[in-house]
DNA sequence: CCCTTTGTTCAAAAAAGTTTGAACAATCGC
DNA sequence: GCGATTGTTCAAACTTTTTTGAACAAAGGG
């Protein structure tokens, strides 16, 4: 039965209008900060500005974008915590709607960004204190001993600040 | 006269031992959790591990990057507030030593990467709220109210947290 | 069963970001 | 001033990341 279906009446349904397209846009520029993809960006802001879910098509139809891009942003932005799947009626397809509380979006940040970066730099520093020691020249031990350990400060610090900024953002 | 000057007994003085490779190495995926490009990391990481300052031949010769991205590098880490000049003798070339104190490293990073884009989003908030004062439709002016009141909510939040996060990483 | 709808995967294309190096200042000592 | 040394700039080459789209799986309905 083709593409019929959603453009009835109520003029061209899927392009975005000048108000969604600034909140995608703002959304891009966040994510971007955040170091993701720009494809996360455009389908959490639509996401975020709809007042219905909205299913992996309409995502594509709407942005422009493909559905392999909607596929993969999707399933980063459920990782993250960012979406959820609404609870669909008898509905065949799937609809996504937004989390939009901040502590959840920042921690989900953090246990899939962050969290997983800290731990790989923490080992390596260890791996690197184990090669200072067998350093002959005594001097050149003694500092880099002091590097290492001021090395080892920065990453117990970025540990203990993460729950706190949690606590904050959290309200 | 050439290029000699450096290598006259003790080895040759311009590949990285071991150990330099390790923490140039951490650096790299330091910086690159911030999203700043491989070279910086390279350059602060060996800075931050050599008992002397270093010119920007040194970190030609020793990292096998080119001048033009030492010069860009150093540039960025300067504007950072990640590296200092050496207050130098009377030498012509100038030597760099890196800054170690996390409060002024995280202190730039937010001064310079964090707090231009908080800004700009906040404006483009702002704008953003004045074009939904213009929607006709009553249920959908109220509906985007809300999402973009909450949008200013996570804007001022990340506001505040940022000089806490300061004083936290600053012991 | 088979057709249709929905969604995933992944190699290749496109885009974005980084590095290079050669040309161009700037500055010092003579 | 002139030549040598030091550092900057920026278009082009290169690298990395993201997006695309066609092929493939899964699953419901008839």
């Amino acid at each position: 039965m083709m593409s019929c279906m959603t453009h009835l009446l109520d003029g061209d349904q899927h392009e975005l209008d000048p108000l969604e397209r600034q909140i995608v846009a703002v959304f891009i520029d966040g994510v971007r900060v955040l170091g993701l993809p720009r494809s996360i960006g455009e389908i959490y802001g639509l996401l975020f500005i709809s007042e219905v879910p909205l299913s992996l098509d309409d995502l594509v139809l709407r942005l422009h974008i493909s559905k392999g891009s909607a596929s993969q942003g999707l399933r980063m932005l459920k990782s993250l915590g960012a979406v959820r799947e609404a609870d669909g009626g008898a509905e065949r397809r799937t609809y996504y709607e937004p989390a939009i509380e901040l502590k959840r979006l920042v921690g989900g940040f953090i246990r899939e960004q962050v969290r997983p970066h800290l731990e790989s730099g923490k080992a390596k520093i260890n791996r690197l204190a184990e090669t200072a020691q067998e350093i002959d020249d005594t001097d050149r031990r003694k500092f880099l001993g002091e590097r290492i350990g001021r090395l080892e400060t920065w990453m117990s610090s970025s540990g203990k600040v993460l729950p706190i900024l949690q606590k904050i953002l959290g309200q």
